[in-house]
DNA sequence: CATAGTTATGAGTAGAATTCATTAATAATA
DNA sequence: TATTATTAATGAATTCTACTCATAACTATG
């Protein structure tokens, strides 16, 4: 009766606190969540989740399967890196490049973990700027590259992580804090604050100032700490992701805003050769960072 | 991709050795098990069975599959229990009453586990002799009937155990002992030693010797070992499930012999009644004692 | 009060898991 | 050695069920 798709439609219930958000994360319809709930209370009497206005909140018994779903998953993914070791697929190497440094902040934990469970991979992360990330992999630079491209090449494949907005951040005291809203004009005078790459490589420059003809004062800096503590002093104003803001925004040592009307969007893909995407530390790297991603990241959004 | 099913399926295999016994113990066909072993064995790129000529082996990856459903498994019968727990559904009470008196031997382990996991289920062993013992669960002074009845009944349920062949036990120096399967007429000059049921409740008296017309003496004893004790001391002969005196003819203490020539068999079932059948610690008694039987007792043959 | 966001539900569909029918292989029996 | 009885594998057909679609009912928000 239960299966294992209840297993990981619960704990995207439990992450998302909503049936239509869980079905975005399992890539299915909200109606098929809906039918797998109502099929799973009247199995065992009792309901697992309750509204809440908007959102939906787990009751006591669906709180007991998602902790069900936590070990059970675990377990699952424990047994397949054992086949793979039997399988003697238990090499390689896995040579990340990151086109987005804010991302380092969830990977780093990731690579940890990674490390652990496969030993014999040799796990690298490679630095420096690349014009075409995309090549390295075909010229055998890097074994992943993690960033925003997904056009179609032969011989590549992209595999969705989550969409996410960048937000621009501002010092608690700025004088654009009255806005909820920032426009591209609102750039004209300021100090952007980023990371030391190209222009082309910025969202914001890319696909909001440079449109409007805005090129404003720039000052990079490596770390994404460096960036926020230049921000809080008045230096200028960054735009960074909102996951990777979230606890300094939570703690009012700076202050976000959406920048144009929608929202300033960028989709995250992992990318890798065909031959690649089937080596079984590659899925598990991928599976790991997925659920690692949604289950720490707030406010992303699955991909297609 | 893996599938609960299939972790059901693999314990079963490991249990019975071959793909046609465990497709039997799952309810499905053999061709069914078959395909489902041809897409684990491609998805993981590994063996899952070898073939030993006429029955199977598990692989590594079989056996790493074979220990992750024993956790996975267990891990869903407890949180279903928790589950139990929650809808307040915990209490009532397991009156057991047996008609098979060898059955003890491995029921006893099974309501050990049972006092653990229901503490406040009120569970006992009905004792004493009934001639209709399905009139027990209508009159309300059993819960549970262990028997080989399955007649339709209104407002009774029963569910299949298994089937269990019963076997002809001799002293190994017995004169009978040169036959390979043992006939009505054979047990004419003989003791029967049996527990002390009436006739009509003994399967070989009332389903071979009496049809044969043949009357052997009887003497009885309470308990396995005491009828085993006397069989080996030249007392007679008893005629027990082939489970049941397994040990025994493992270590030479006994020897065991067909009884006709396709054998004597009997069918095991759990009754209910009706709404007892839907009670959470019922559907664990019977899920509990079915997976404990068909891994412990050898020989034995699933039920439709 | 309209609108954009939810969740719930019944009907229809597509896909996958199972059965059926058959072949090939192995062991037991004569 | 031939024969019979089991067992597993395979492809085609079928059955079933989990999903999508379309829609209704409902809740917050401006």
């Amino acid at each position: 009766m239960l299966e294992l798709r209840h297993l990981r439609t619960l704990t995207a219930l439990h992450e998302t606190g909503s049936v239509s958000r869980a079905a975005k994360r399992v890539h299915l319809t909200q109606s098929a969540l809906s039918h797998q709930i109502k099929v799973l209370q009247s199995h065992y009497g009792l309901p697992i989740i309750q509204r809440r206005g908007q959102s939906i909140e787990l009751t006591e018994a669906g709180k007991r399967l998602v902790a069900l779903s936590g070990k059970v998953l675990e377990e699952i993914q424990t047994a397949e890196r054992d086949l793979a070791r039997i399988s003697q697929q238990t090499s390689g190497s896995l040579r990340i490049a990151l086109e987005c440094h804010t991302c380092f902040d969830w990977l780093m934990p990731i690579m940890d973990a990674f490390r652990q469970h496969w030993p014999e991979v040799e796990l690298d992360l490679v630095s420096g700027f690349h014009s075409d990330p995309i090549k390295l992999l075909e010229e055998g630079g890097a074994d992943v590259v993690i960033g925003s491209e997904c056009q179609r090449r032969r011989g590549i494949v992209h595999h969705p992580l989550f969409r996410f907005e960048i937000l621009a951040v501002l010092a608690p005291e700025h004088t654009l804090r009255g806005k909820r809203i920032l426009q591209a004009a609102d750039f004209a005078d300021v100090t952007l604050i980023t990371y030391p790459v190209p222009e082309e490589r910025i969202d914001l420059i890319r696909k909001v100032l440079r449109p409007a003809g805005i090129h404003p004062q720039r000052r990079t800096a490596e770390l994404t700490v460096a960036i926020l503590q230049l921000v809080a002093s008045h230096r200028g104003i960054a735009a960074l992701p909102s996951w990777g803001i979230k606890s300094y925004v939570d703690h009012d040592y700076v202050i976000a805003r959406r920048i144009g009307a929608s929202g300033l969007w960028s989709d995250l893909y992992v990318s890798t050769l065909k031959e690649t995407a089937s080596r079984p530390y590659l899925r598990d790297f991928l599976m790991t960072a997925k659920n690692a991603c949604f289950a720490t990241l707030e406010g992303i959004i699955p991909l297609a």
